[in-house]
RNA sequence: GGGCGCGUAGCUCAGUUGGAUAGAGCACCGGCCUUCUAAGCCGGUGGUCGCAGGUUCGAAUCCUGCCGCGCCUACCA
């Protein structure tokens, strides 16, 4: 609705400028700061204040006569040093939010690939990764709501040094057998016992530096993929990526495909890169200094040209075996389709919705996998620590002369999640002092260190299901913890998104826990009670009208003219109207949090229309009509909001 | 040392790409449940936008220099 609207207001505005001043301007479009100024603010008097040498309100006075009069705006006026504000046609403009003119969002041609979530196998994922999916997540949703095509990669690194230190455990700690370790495996939460363990073998590295040799031993045995260390590696990458993807399931997050790093290797896929690499001289084979016998890139292809030289980047090891980042290259020529070969796909397991998730394999199989990969765009979500990283690889793109490949590679980066002193505290973790002086800690893996994931979620569903309990006695236990998780999931996907992607987050149990202001549960309220007015009026003997019949765009003009109460109506249509904008504007900007915010304004804004007008009681038939008709719109938007934040509604709160 | 990022109310954070009187939540103080659920609503207290310059009609936002903090700077990922 306002897309339209803002293409021929735009248009109508540059149209008057070539007439009148003879200089052509793109128009940009704003929120005016008062609702009371209008629905819409052209500044463009400012932009043009310096080139036309004339004051800003002068050029805006001239425009406004110039443009004249525009379908759908009623009225026009300078306001402030210059701006021009615009008041729509109300009547007409509800119109139109009740009858969509069928503008639904275009497809747009290409697929994106969207990776995230990219858990090392060999633990138990913590706060840190929820972040990393849960945006992920979003921005698929995000993507989807505007008619992207996404495909969800979450790429396994199976075969990396994390599995192998926990192999290491099991084998030469624990000397447990691939059998041993596959009755662990049956037990309850093998993620928790490969998170202590992990700790323990980084410990025991350092007290016993002689033991990596043992990291060496099983990172070969891996790699020739037979025998018993082998199997080990396996049956603990494969136990814990099925434990990662319950836990992301209970979030709501799932995956189309799982590129898995065992099969970049067996199915030659860095062979392929490396050819290339050399063929096109993006690597050379370094002769002297601390890199001799390595094959490396020059810092000049992903630094700059400053005089810092810093190091060239190692992709191949003196030993001739290839760094992750050399794996990253051929795997990010792959999603563009670019590397001239392809994985085996089979399914590895089926969600409830009939959905599957594929995962890459080496032996050839039937028929029936999807076409993955060839991507036109990538983003990659990986936190911001592994920034350098990510340029060597569009580097590797570059200087194999993907230029348009390399522009399409968007490093999606985050802040980590740390924890706050009094989280510690809560974790029973002590802190050196120069810990305990800092904002936040470092979550560490190798230390242990760090909020599981499944933990929180246990301790949300725990604290809302008291909240549920308290309320609504009267319901079933089942039915309560299926209230209560929703609640949880809510809160905890709005906790992670409403900051933005750079800020970091001092994780804080207080906070993650809170029901109440902006968190997530409070958006669900706001969509729970919007329900229950149909609700209770169904339960009354009255039926929900058909409001495409029943309101008349004049009845909407009616009850929309300009007095106290019925601005602020409008002024509530209005912000529940900017929903499609917003996510708009969020994909543009690489930022869910934009669509967390809006979500919470709304629901305020629901808050406040559910507190001012009481809808059933109304005794008018027409303003009844009408704000059942204003209810449901924001009831609309509002989960259409949620939807896209991947957050639930629950049946009641 | 170099690269990236951050510094806004007591605390945690937004700030629509340079615009109108700098916002929200929490905390604190005071009101509102016989009326669609109070996980809510209304009102109040609270600001040298780290500091100093500069750019211009106009700066929290852009530039320069400081100060403080974090991350990265591996033949780990």
């Amino acid at each position: 609705m306002f897309l339209q609207l803002e293409k021929q207001i735009q248009s109508a505005f540059r149209e008057a400028l070539t007439l009148r001043f003879g200089v052509d301007a793109e128009i940009v479009l704003e929120q005016p700061k008062q609702a009371s100024f209008g629905e819409m603010a052209v500044p463009v008097a400012f932009q043009l204040a310096r080139s036309l040498k004339q004051p800003p309100k002068k050029i805006a006075a001239e425009l406004v006569e110039a443009v004249g009069d525009i379908p759908g705006v009623a009225a026009m006026e300078v306001a402030g040093n210059g701006y021009i504000n615009l008041r729509l046609d109300r009547g007409a403009m509800a119109a139109g939010l009740l009858n969509p003119s069928g503008e639904a969002t275009a497809a747009i041609p290409g697929k994106t690939i969207v990776e995230h979530t990219n858990i090392n196998p060999n633990k138990a994922a913590h706060i840190g990764h929820l972040r990393n999916a849960v945006l992920g997540d979003t921005f698929v949703r995000m993507l989807r709501a505007r008619g992207n095509t996404v495909e969800v990669q979450n790429y396994i690194d199976n075969t990396g040094v994390q599995v192998a230190d926990v192999v290491v455990g099991f084998h030469f700690l624990e000397k447990k057998s691939p059998a041993d370790v596959a009755a662990l495996i049956a037990e309850r939460r093998f993620d928790y016992t490969c998170w202590d363990l992990y700790a323990r073998t980084s410990q025991y590295y350092k007290d016993h530096p002689e033991s990596l040799a043992w990291r060496a031993e099983v990172l070969h045995g891996v790699e020739a993929g037979s025998g018993e260390l082998a199997e080990l590696g396996h049956l603990v990458a494969d136990a814990i990526v099925n434990l990662h993807l319950a836990t992301m399931l209970r979030l709501n997050v799932q995956y189309d495909v799982l590129p898995r790093e065992s099969e970049i290797l067996h199915l030659k896929f860095w062979a392929a890169a490396f050819e290339l690499l050399k063929e096109r001289k993006a690597i050379y084979f370094e002769e002297e200094g601390k890199n001799a016998g390595c094959w490396v890139m020059p810092s000049s292809a992903f630094r700059g040209s400053d005089e810092a030289n810093e190091d060239s980047k190692v992709i191949v090891r003196s030993n001739g075996t290839v760094t992750y980042v050399g794996k990253d290259i051929a795997y990010q020529l792959w999603k563009f389709g670019l590397l001239g070969k392809d994985f085996f796909y089979r399914t590895l397991i089926e969600y409830t919705d009939g959905k599957k998730i594929w995962v890459s394999t080496d032996q050839e199989q039937p028929a029936g996998a999807p076409a993955f990969g060839r991507g036109s765009m990538v983003y990659n979500v990986i936190d911001t620590r592994q920034s350098y990283l990510q340029d060597v690889v569009v580097a590797g793109l570059r200087a194999l002369g993907f230029d348009d490949q390399a522009n399409k590679s968007i490093h999606f980066s985050y802040e980590m999640v740390a924890l706050s002193p009094r989280c510690c505290a809560d974790l029973g973790i002590e802190l050196s002092e120069e810990d305990a002086k800092r904002p936040y800690v470092e979550v560490s893996g190798r230390k242990g260190l760090g909020v599981k994931a499944d933990d929180l979620m246990d301790k949300l569903v725990e604290t809302a299901f008291g909240e549920v309990a308290s309320r609504h006695p009267e319901d079933n236990e089942a039915a309560q913890l299926a209230v209560a998780t929703e609640i949880a999931m809510g809160a905890l996907r709005y906790f992670l998104l409403k900051f933005t992607r750079n800020t970091v987050i001092a994780f804080d149990f207080q906070e993650a826990l809170s029901f109440v202001g902006e968190t997530g549960p409070y958006v669900q309220y706001a969509a729970v009670r919007a329900r229950k007015i149909f609700r209770k009026l169904e339960d009354r003997g009255e039926a929900v009208p058909d409001f495409r019949t029943a309101l008349t765009t004049e009845a909407m003009a009616r009850q929309l003219a300009p007095g106290d109460k019925n601005d602020e109506l409008w002024q509530i249509l209005m912000s529940a109207a900017r929903a499609d904008a917003v996510v708009d504007r969020a994909v543009a900007a690489g930022e869910p949090a934009q669509v967390a915010k809006y979500a919470f304004q709304l629901a305020q804004t629901f808050n406040i229309f559910y507190d001012a007008f009481p809808v059933l009681a109304e005794p008018d038939a027409e303003r009844k009509l009408f704000l059942l008709w204003v209810n449901q719109y924001l009831a609309l938007q509002l989960e259409r909001t949620l939807s896209v934040l991947g957050i639930a509604v629950p049946a009641y709160m």
